[in-house]
DNA sequence: CGCCGCATCAGCCATTTGGCTGATTCCTGC
DNA sequence: GCAGGAATCAGCCAAATGGCTGATGCGGCG
């Protein structure tokens, strides 16, 4: 019997994955988690074999945190990424911080259930649509910002002048701009609207 | 016993969905739709007294057309939106639309199942966090901007340039400059990122 | 008909932005 | 200790942007 521990801060939709696990009778789903926190700590006391998470956990820490710590436990159990939303830049964190796989939550139940079965198995799990995406991520990775630049791009994201972001920061002006330069080259843009959209699409931010 | 018919477009919520609404015995899920159209042609046949229906469903028509196409029905079911982001356009929008109420997904199965008993009883329901504002939004209406100005809006956000704006809406850029000022007159803002921002966040686009 | 909102366009001007080159400091890893 | 990346800053310059004023044509509405 494989074991599993839902993660997702909707009530409705771990309602749906239990019932969606629970329909045939070799998986059981041994506990439920709201937020990453708490995924972590019941997965330390309930040793699932597989964790079924969320991407966006609300207000808490993220699906790919969350999986760096499940990773981390011993025995570590498989981490399948369940989520609405197929941005690049999360696939790919997902699956250096160890996930096992991707799935979209709008993919037929069955195909869940499968998902965590091969990831048991210790099979890597990509949702079909997705799998080329990936490794098409993987030929040309996305650019790595520095944590500065990722505050940076928040900020020019909400809208601020390099005034005020440079304001909010303590930095001069210059200072932004010099962020936003490797920002815009390394994002392949030659502006902040279109810095902010391609930031937004591949999950940046 | 009062009959509910399910929209979205994740089999998992729906799943969810069912097992939270049919844990008590006075309500029957009636039905399931993953698109609005499916939902109005479902709608007509089962006569349900309650739509339980999400605000996004993937490529089809949206939520808050589909509660217009609902409406229209004789006899008009209650329509309740379900969703996870508390935009204020859109809660305007549902309701406007002529929904009956505006739940959170992220609420508790109990208050999803009382929305329900209440929307069927004909009463307004809205969650708690999102009452105040909805009033406000009342008072203090979003701006009305005009089709063309939406428009302009929408290829802002993707990054455009007013030049390219221009050669897309086959327009001189002048008009464009224009349309931005109207755009940024109406939104209070004075820089085409904070434009972005705020459309975002009030989902307008 | 006259008014008004909308879309279209124009010119002027100050500010902001983005591209470039280069410099300093700090930290990390080899 | 030194190479390299990161963060910080500076100055220069061209382009894009935003604020302003004003004009035209069109369609709806009283």
């Amino acid at each position: 019997m494989t074991t599993v521990l839902l993660v997702d801060d909707h009530p409705v939709v771990r309602s749906g994955l239990r019932a969606v696990i629970e329909a045939g009778d070799a998986l059981q789903v041994v506990g439920e988690a709201a937020t990453g926190e708490e995924a972590i700590i019941l997965a330390g006391h309930l040793r699932p074999d597989v964790v079924l998470c969320d991407l966006r956990l609300g207000s808490g820490i993220d699906g790919i945190r969350t999986t760096v710590a499940l990773r981390a436990l011993d025995p570590a159990p498989a981490v399948l990424i369940l989520t609405t939303f197929d941005r690049d830049a999360e696939v790919l964190g997902a699956i250096e911080a160890g996930a096992a796989g991707y799935l979209l939550k709008d993919v037929d139940p069955e195909v869940i259930v499968q998902g965590i079965h091969r990831a048991a198995a210790g099979d890597m799990v990509l949702a079909p649509d997705l799998a080329g995406r990936v490794l098409r991520g993987m030929r040309s990775p996305l650019p790595r910002l520095t944590d500065r630049e990722i505050e940076v791009l928040r900020h020019l994201a909400r809208g601020a002048t390099n005034k005020e972001i440079a304001r909010t920061l303590f930095v001069t002006e210059a200072t932004v701009k010099s962020h936003l330069a490797h920002i815009f080259t390394k994002l392949d843009v030659d502006s902040r609207s279109r810095a902010i959209h391609v930031a937004q699409e591949t999950g940046l931010i």
